[in-house]
DNA sequence: AATGAATGAGTGTTCATTCAT
DNA sequence: AATGAATGAACACTCATTCAT
């Protein structure tokens, strides 16, 4: 199985996997993949050993995407809390505009699919844009996991995704809300 | 009337979902879950009309337990910040002392098998012990959602269980902080 | 297994058998039946051994019926072709007065359930209200197997009774048709 | 395109559902029907997408290959009578040579499996070699609806076909007084 | 005698993966 | 390299029958 030629292939694969999941969950059947693709149900084979390495390489390839939004974002130039902002908006706008991703990107992250490895890499792309600075971590959970951070940013970004989500009209309103919280905890000094 | 239907196992037949689910997801085949039960792969039918059905039923009642566990810890006369910590505590600790219903109930909120139904009930258990009061949401979000709330709140408190799960030796210290980033939010004059 | 004491429940059981065969055919449930019946499932099979000998019963209980209608109606002072004419009207007007027990009768006799033994009974049960009388036999069809004539005129009876059954405002007509034919071939000179 | 979808197989399928039906009725089960027909379970769905979709089409097949017996057997150079009964002895010739089939399509004809719109291309298929013209039609059901007609012909010779089931050695007797029996009624005059 | 809970083999159908073309 | 036909294990669910109550 040397490596395939046709990188469009794989894209198509990979964004027909994102939307069947989006769809039907995890559960998707690899054939509405493919079909989705427009590719033959072998071909999808031929681009990824299976349905657990394809979902692995498709949670990565869309984390990755996410992350570039935010690093495009940031503005080293401003001082914390604008930047603070300025990345906050940047992920909250890269679900609005991509919501089947993000619809994905979360059914992947409840499943036992991702394996370890996986989580690893996640780990390599995030702090090269990381929103939750050093400085603000330690003041509040310093002592604890580093990611904790991480994480409770990432659960309030996502909780707001989610009303965006039902209420599209008010995504600003829900943005902004979501983000005061968020300097709440993170620059309450702010 | 010949042999009542035995309550018991009813609550094996759940309890054993519950189990299942934590370890595959909702993909959990309903002959692991009678297996896990210690039924025939048929008697599961003969209390669940289906594998939804008995998946929503499970939710509700998990819910409901967890509320109870709320409602116990609730203490009125103690002032609000006090009150709101001990519900917090209660929240955790549930999740600590149930890792495998917490996991469950993750699970089933995140796939699209819980009906509005079960939705429109569960919003009718959780007002009763509301860790979210009216005034805390008021100040905050209270012209948005007022479910926007109790998401952000439960957004906190699920990445701190997680965060629990993967460190269970320092879970008081991940409460704690959990709740300090909680009050930042919801107690800002505390 | 000693025979039961509710004649009236068998009884409710053959009819709610043949209800529900006229439903949905010979795979009907049995489950069905005794809800129809008004039994709990475990009755039915204390009347009957088993859901064929139930069918085979309900065949034979509802052919012994059909044949009483034809005795009751048969003027033996009539001359023959009146004498015929009345079977005739009366076997179509039991299938019209009843429509599930016709459909029934029709589902048993296509499929396999019934027993070479119930096929004997049935023999044994149609001669006394013969339709075609021995001369009318004889003539046609005389030299081959006497059932040769009965089942050529249950045919044209049956296929005049499905038309009944889509066109019931013209029951009459097909009636009086469906004899014509009948008569034709065995009432030539009539 | 890689191998093509076989004829073939799909034949073999068709066949092989002919033959359950006749030995188990129509529920006879699918895996049954793959393992005559020598193709795995799963292939059955990949040329039928559920059995009675796999029944429907049988149906019309076996049919339409009936037909095709009486369109060959049909001689409109003869006078009517011949002609008709070129075409009873076409129709009792193929339910002889093909008993399976003859009792594959009666089990059919007599569930509720056909649909509406199987019934309707059934119809479109039989009027070519129609047995019962016109002109003998109307002389005796013309103001009914046109298809009993055919019905009571059918009927006939479907009784016929099973007293020869029972006795093959009298075939030919018995398809003579079927059709002297269905000449009376449709050519009173010859 | 009657009940209905319990059973587990059986059913139609799906789907990840393989491999002949 | 790409295809899609073929596979068969797995799945959700049904149902005739048994038997404890």
């Amino acid at each position: 199985m040397a490596r395939p030629k046709s990188e469009e292939k794989r894209l198509h694969l990979l964004h027909a996997a994102a939307e069947a999941i989006a769809q039907r969950g995890v559960g998707a059947p690899t054939a509405m993949i493919s079909t989705m693709a427009g590719v033959a149900e072998g071909t999808l084979f031929r681009y990824f050993p299976n349905k657990e390495a394809l979902f692995n390489e498709l949670y990565l390839y869309l984390f990755e995407h996410m992350c570039a939004s935010l690093a495009e974002a940031l503005d080293l130039s401003q001082p914390l809390a604008q930047r603070a902002q300025g990345q906050w908006n940047a992920y909250i706008d890269w679900g609005i505009a991509h919501p089947v991703w993000n619809k994905a990107i979360n059914q992947l992250a409840v499943t036992d699919i991702l394996t370890a490895q996986t989580r690893e890499k996640e780990l390599s792309l995030f702090p090269d844009v990381a929103l939750v600075e050093a400085g603000m971590k330690s003041e509040l959970f310093g002592h604890l996991n580093p990611d904790f951070s991480d994480a409770v940013f990432l659960a309030i970004a996502d909780a707001t995704l989610a009303f965006v989500a039902r209420e599209p009209t008010r995504a600003e309103e829900y943005k902004l809300s979501g983000f005061k919280a968020y300097a709440r905890i993170f620059l309450p000094h702010a």
